[in-house]
DNA sequence: ATGGCTTGCGCTGCAAGA
């Protein structure tokens, strides 16, 4: 079973990268977010031709996520319930006995502002639904854009970065807070390659300089980690004509 | 050096991303 994260940056643009990527990669779930469409824009026609069912919720311009998969998906739930947010930023569902969440957390702008608190508080309300989700799941799985780079070896620069939004000590303590729920981050289970990151900024020529952050994940409840045999980011899309900034985590559970 | 790209909206530059 092989579940995958992918921020798309606009579903309409990115449709024939996903479509390519999962020709290329037996990927069983696939979670996508900032789809940027309407739902009645998603293209359903397109991915069930290509074998996966799909769950979406979207919204004009921003946001927007989806689960493709190819088993049965049960129990959809769209957002939070409890948070109340006009943006659309989580959806789950139970595929093969696993409890999938899907999550865009916001990005926070800058330290300080409006959206740095509502990031906050957002993720203050991610745990605490999270803490309930996981009492009647054994087997969850938070797999999104986190928009945190958890440790500074998830930087390319920690020293340029010390501080700022997606690496700051309240963001982190946010994803400590949720990790202390029992989850673990899949990729760091594994022994993993120095450098290793899932979004680089389009300007500055940051990609082909390695200038890249850590804060797409795949944290796994401890039935699950223990299922767990592998984690790896493709970076290969992010080469591609018109990519996404984002680059796809995969993880393999036994 | 706070820019640098990319997308959506919608037709003109601007907001937002990270």
């Amino acid at each position: 079973m092989k579940l995958a994260t992918w921020n798309v940056n606009s579903l309409k643009v990115r449709l024939p990268h996903v479509l390519q990527w999962l020709e290329a990669n037996p990927i069983d779930v696939l979670c996508l977010q900032e789809t940027k469409l309407t739902d009645d824009k998603f293209p359903v026609a397109e991915l069930e031709a290509a074998g996966y069912q799909v769950a979406f919720t979207g919204q004009k311009t921003y946001n927007g996520v989806a689960i493709l998969s190819r088993f049965p998906l049960h129990d959809v739930v769209k957002n939070n319930p409890r948070f109340a947010d006009e943006s659309q930023r989580v959806i789950s569902a139970t595929i093969e006995g696993i409890r999938v969440v899907c999550a865009y957390i916001p990005n926070g702008q800058a330290v300080g502002s409006d959206k740095y608190q509502y990031k906050l508080r957002w993720l203050d309300a991610l745990h605490d639904w999270l803490a309930d989700e996981l009492k009647s799941h054994d087997q969850l799985a938070l797999l999104g854009d986190y928009n945190i780079a958890p440790d500074d070896r998830d930087v390319h620069d920690p020293a340029a970065w010390a501080g700022s939004v997606l690496v700051s000590d309240p963001e982190r303590a946010e994803f400590r807070r949720l990790v202390d729920l029992g989850f673990k981050d899949a990729f760091r289970l594994f022994e993993q390659p120095e450098k290793i990151y899932s979004w680089w900024d389009y300007r500055m020529m940051a990609f082909r300089r390695n200038m890249g952050l850590r804060i797409d994940h795949i944290l796994l409840s401890p039935m699950l980690a223990a299922r767990c045999t592998g984690c790896v980011i493709d970076k290969l899309p992010r080469k591609w004509e018109q990519p996404s900034d984002h680059t796809p985590v995969i993880a393999e559970l036994a």
